[in-house]
DNA sequence: CGCACCCTTGACAATTGTCAAAATGCGTGG
DNA sequence: CCACGCATTTTGACAATTGTCAAGGGTGCG
């Protein structure tokens, strides 16, 4: 196991190719198209509803999230991407943006434009269905989402919530001692969750007390996985990974 | 206003050619697919989680809904079809369903095989393009439920819903006299929004009180659309049409 | 040192769920 | 045509979950 790849075309071949492992000739076409690379401060939006996009991004480090605002400006976290996401990919077909994207903590972000993106899909086939089929699987995260929101009690949904966050972690292979480094806060979890800081807090809790998790600041260990799936419901074929359905767990 | 077309290439088409007009070719394309039209009972899942579908599908008539089950059997709808939507277009790259798709009222449904869509796909990029759109669309439902369902009230939530409904029912010539046939029982509702039945009623009884709707027994009619949009802090861009944000509304 | 920011805790309020039962409407068969 | 049964809508009393508000404590950083 080597660490992460952080450079973006690397992780865009490793991520399209797990599933529709392609010739020597799609390699080249993706590992020719430029990326800007950019690091960003924590907390910052650099994409908002209403926008235009004419690049889309991939994330190379940090924690980026989704967020729609409601009337009386109550944030509603949409999804929270991780390293080998590309959020916002439907960019490409739809023209403006319904949602925001920011950062959560620092990170490093890659841009790519959407004309060589278009030249990518119009020269492979093959190519357009591996990116078509990474924004389905983006949809499967929402659907999980609803179905989160609205059938589990608030315990639950944060067992849920981390079990969906340890196997994506686990599959671009930031899992690291049976955990991963999470920086998001308690407060930002219930944004994403749809309940308050306060009921985090007593779910975390609640989690911590039956030995399923450790949760400090900025981490997150996964104790006792089977638990934690059991607690939370967790299904996890719905992201639709070929591989190891139970992230290699144990920890110290 | 001609009545709504019922017949699979034509509902696909004008859906497809909405957004990016295409030429001769590709519409000859389109009509050249083969579709399998089938009339279907009321409550009849055709596509079950798990299956490994070999179709996909487009809704000509009736109302269809994607489920998801929980570990004590309580069902999540994650999202309800209308005439011309295409709901599991997802299966063409996603191989294994991750829910049920199942009809609500009778319906007449249509099928292509995906053989025949990834030639399609493969003649021109840009059809691949407008059905990679669809998916997206459906993507953007879902992130609208993800807000509906943790960010309003219960009665906010069945007013946006509605909305929703109104608008994409207008989209495809289904709104007569301010309203749509609507076949889902306030229980369905209720496990749409994430409510008990008890709730999606208290909630349609200050809808109506407030003069916003009508909702009988198998129709919704909208009667004060701007008061509607308002209470359900409805905003219709996530559907991305070109048209008019605006359902002729005007009831008699 | 002091200021943010985050985590934690407790008392109380509000919303929604649960359970139960009555009322309504619809289709079918007698 | 009417009666019956079934699904759906409606209602009410009560319980459970979560939100709200408020305050205290820890930690890191300038």
């Amino acid at each position: 196991m080597k660490p992460v790849n952080d450079n973006a075309q690397g992780l865009l071949a490793l991520r399209l190719s797990a599933h529709l492992p392609f010739g020597r000739s799609e390699h080249e076409l993706l590992t020719g198209v430029p990326w800007r690379t950019e690091e960003m401060a924590a907390r910052h939006a650099f994409i908002r509803e209403g926008d235009r996009p004419t690049h889309s991004c991939l994330i190379v480090r940090g924690i980026v999230v989704r967020s729609q605002y409601g009337a009386d400006g109550q944030r509603q976290i949409l999804s929270v991407h991780i390293p080998g996401d590309m959020p916002d990919l439907q960019s490409l077909h739809i023209r403006s943006m319904d949602h925001d994207i920011e950062t959560v903590s620092a990170a490093r972000i890659a841009f790519v434009t959407h004309d060589d993106l278009r030249r990518l899909c119009d020269a492979s086939a093959h190519l357009a269905a591996a990116l078509w089929r990474e924004s389905l699987i983006d949809a499967a995260l929402f659907r999980a989402a609803i179905f989160r929101n609205a059938q589990l009690g608030a315990e639950a949904r944060l067992a849920h919530f981390l079990c969906e966050m340890q196997l994506r972690h686990a599959a671009v292979d930031l899992v690291i001692d049976g955990g991963f480094d999470f920086p998001m806060s308690q407060e930002l979890i219930g944004e994403v969750l749809g309940l308050t800081v306060v009921s985090i807090n007593k779910a975390a809790q609640a989690l911590r007390a039956q030995n399923l998790i450790r949760m400090e600041k900025g981490r997150v260990v996964v104790l006792d996985w089977d638990g934690l799936v059991r607690f939370g419901q967790f299904d996890g074929s719905f992201l639709h990974m070929e591989q190891p359905q139970r992230p290699l767990a144990a920890a110290s």
